[in-house]
RNA sequence: GCCGAGGUAGCUCAACGGUAGAGCAGCGCAUUUGUAAUGCGUUGGUUGGAGGUUCAAGUCCUCUCCUCGGCUCCA
């Protein structure tokens, strides 16, 4: 039970960490690494003058600043933060050098001998000449235990009577520290080595920078960040809710969320037509058999919602599409003829994630993924993954403008007892993959230890204008899904054949994509996106019948309109029309109405003048026909 | 799940252990407005929920629900 949870923590950590790594925008060259190190000490060495008992963790530097973990006698307030703080200053002010010095292991044990966490680092050093847990989980396993550094050399710094393990890379001297630029930034909870089991210490980020006005610069762009955080402008704009009676992590989509939500899904089932794609559609739940069939039940039960128990067996609300889909597959026999079928739908499922993790609509408990499976034979997954790739790339660029992002293909890690499948397939699965990726000329990156179990899998990654990256989408080779699911066609010799299975979800999920897109277009929705395409606005009682008359013509021609004929100034329609960000406003007075014309506001432009409602039509239409 | 901080009107926020308030939104009346807030009036609350302490609880204690920040970074 308990490496189950464990491995449900690191999982949701990895997933998070995929969607929440801030990068600097700012430099992050040797020198403001090395003094942002430097702050990790001077903040330390704060912290014991509070708390001389304190077990010291690591120290390392993040980005725009660095963080320290620390073993204390009792959880820290607010107030200690100031203090804290103010001890730092102090401590720069003092200028003291750091000073590095190379000791032996004995030697660092002595100096270190109160200290738990870093004998334990020591050791590690000693062991593995590393503290990297990764690393040492990996020299283990390969090496075994022969892996031993012999006369290991510990670099120790010290800096006025701190001391501190350290390899090393800081300031000369606290001078260089700017005490005006940085910042202690939040304080939390962290277990010690990221590991449940383990001790739960307290961590205190410092954020810092070489001048105060990059560090007010940094501080009022996560300001910014905030007043674009889509859980803010949800509210907003009125585009989703969550109701505590319908439980955590399970979003309400309002009206304006809604519309958003259709028109992301017509355009996609129109281009999935036009890319050879067939709708299916399956149902919410499905029997143990199912994912016992699947092999998700050992794997991934945690993170299901509990079976419901029922005279014929346990029923589970589905977490995944695929075995549903398989079924619709296997139906029929194939033949090598119509292959690859591709089948999409827009699938609901449900996962119970750590209620830690929900995150507004980023991290849900229920979602609607924009899925579809891919059967084809092993000669064609190169090109469908190709195809697959490319749809993305049609996506992101063409239709979103995002021109930040990157794939990242992952492998499985050197602990192959934790995946299922044959060396062999996984193999042949990583070489389709890295050749229909190389064809793509997309970037990527691959890293180690986050495939799926059935197979290697590609994420998107996109950065909002935020700077946040984000998993926007997960793309699986699956090539044991055949043998599990006895998915085979009839070949041109006549004989049964595996299928290969891709996995694809370009657009990832309605939820987090369009807390994506709130984000990136800071709630500004292109017209063809926006839950309110026009405003009519109408001046005085006197033209109340004209906006109507407008209103009913954009009406006709399906533009989504919002009549405004109250008796309200001019200025607040305007006002809350700019507020909703509605993408167009028509003001009719007296000048409109004689010359049968409609005065146009553009959100971001202003007043561009009055016109033929014919004229105004085309220019809206057209953008909404080319979704700019 | 774990650590921490929160939860007061639809929203944003006030209120020393002593009568729960303001602005906006809503509603009503007046106004009929020319490119980001017209004026006046007014409704609205078991202070997330359940217990407890107290003469008295939004405020203190316990439990619980929900939200937010964090839980990869490695001498």
């Amino acid at each position: 039970m308990h490496l189950t949870l464990l491995a449900q923590f690191r999982r949701a950590y990895i997933a998070r960490n995929a969607r929440f790594c801030y990068n600097s925008a700012v430099m992050t060259d040797e020198k403001m690494h090395n003094i942002r190190h430097s702050f990790a000490h001077i903040l330390a060495a704060a912290v014991l003058k509070f708390f001389p008992e304190a077990k010291l963790g690591v120290g390392p530097v993040i980005d725009n600043g660095c963080f320290y973990d620390f073993l204390l006698p009792r959880t820290l307030a607010p107030e200690d933060i100031k203090n804290i703080e103010r001890e730092m200053k102090k401590i720069i002010g003092r200028n003291l050098p750091f000073q590095g010095q190379e000791v032996s292991a004995e030697e660092a044990r002595t100096i270190f001998a109160k200290q738990p966490f870093k004998l334990e680092l020591i050791n590690d050093l000693q062991k593995h000449g590393t503290t990297v847990f990764d690393e040492i989980e990996s020299n283990k396993k390969i090496q075994d235990t022969k892996y031993e550094i012999q006369d290991t050399k510990i670099t120790i710094y010290k800096t006025g009577d701190f001391l501190d393990l350290c390899r090393g890379g800081h300031a000369q001297n606290t001078k260089e520290l700017n005490p005006d630029a940085f910042k202690i930034e939040k304080f939390s909870g962290a277990y010690w080595r990221g590991d449940q089991s383990r001790e739960q210490m307290q961590r205190i980020y410092v954020v810092a920078f070489e001048t105060k006005e990059e560090l007010d610069k940094y501080l009022w762009q996560q300001e910014e960040a905030k007043k674009r955080d889509h859980r803010v402008l949800g509210e907003k704009l009125k585009l989703f809710t969550f109701a505590p009676e319908v439980g955590p992590g399970l979003p309400l989509w309002l009206p304006n969320g809604t519309i958003i939500r259709d028109q992301i899904e017509t355009y996609a089932k129109e281009i999935e037509a036009e890319w050879g794609y067939q709708r299916v559609s399956t149902p919410h739940i499905a029997k143990e058999d199912l994912y016992k069939m699947s092999g998700h039940i050992p794997y991934y039960a945690d993170s299901m919602y509990p079976p419901m128990k029922l005279d014929d067996g346990n029923y589970y609300l589905k977490a995944m599409n695929c075995p549903h889909t398989h079924m619709i597959y296997r139906a029929q026999p194939h033949s090598y003829r119509e292959l690859p079928i591709r089948y999409a739908e827009y699938g609901t499922v449900y996962r119970y994630e750590l209620s830690g993790t929900l995150a507004g609509l980023l991290r849900v408990r229920g979602f609607a993924q924009n899925d579809a499976h891919i059967y084809c034979t092993k000669e064609q997954a190169e090109d469908e993954f190709l195809k697959v790739m490319q749809l993305h790339e049609f996506w992101y660029k063409k239709v979103f403008g995002i021109k930040d992002f990157h794939m990242r293909l992952s492998l499985p890690s050197a602990d192959k007892a934790k995946y299922a499948g044959l060396p062999e397939g996984w193999q042949k699965a990583v070489g389709i993959i890295r050749g229909a990726m190389k064809r793509s000329k997309l970037p990527y990156t691959e890293v180690e230890g986050e495939a799926a179990f059935y197979g290697p899998k590609v994420d998107f990654q996109i950065k909002s204008v935020i700077g946040r990256e984000e998993t926007a989408s997960t793309n699986q080779l699956d090539f044991l899904a055949a043998e599990r699911f006895n998915l085979a066609y009839a070949d041109a010799d006549g004989k049964e054949k595996p299928v290969y299975v891709i996995h694809r979800a370009p657009l990832g999920s309605h939820e987090r994509f369009i807390a994506f897109l709130i984000e990136h277009y800071a709630g500004a929705f292109p017209a063809w996106l926006h839950p309110v395409q026009v405003a009519v606005l109408s001046i005085g009682k006197g033209h109340v019948a004209y906006a109507k008359k407008i209103a009913k013509s954009l009406e006709q021609e399906n533009i989504r309109t919002l009549l405004r004929d109250d008796n309200e100034s001019v200025g607040k329609k305007i006002r809350e029309s700019e507020m909703q960000k509605i993408p167009y406003v028509l003001i009719l007075g007296d000048k409109e109405k004689s010359k049968k014309t409609v005065a146009v506001r553009q959100r971001g432009k202003g007043d561009i003048g009055a016109m033929k409602l014919e004229k105004f039509l085309k220019k809206i239409s057209d953008e909404i026909k080319k979704k700019k």
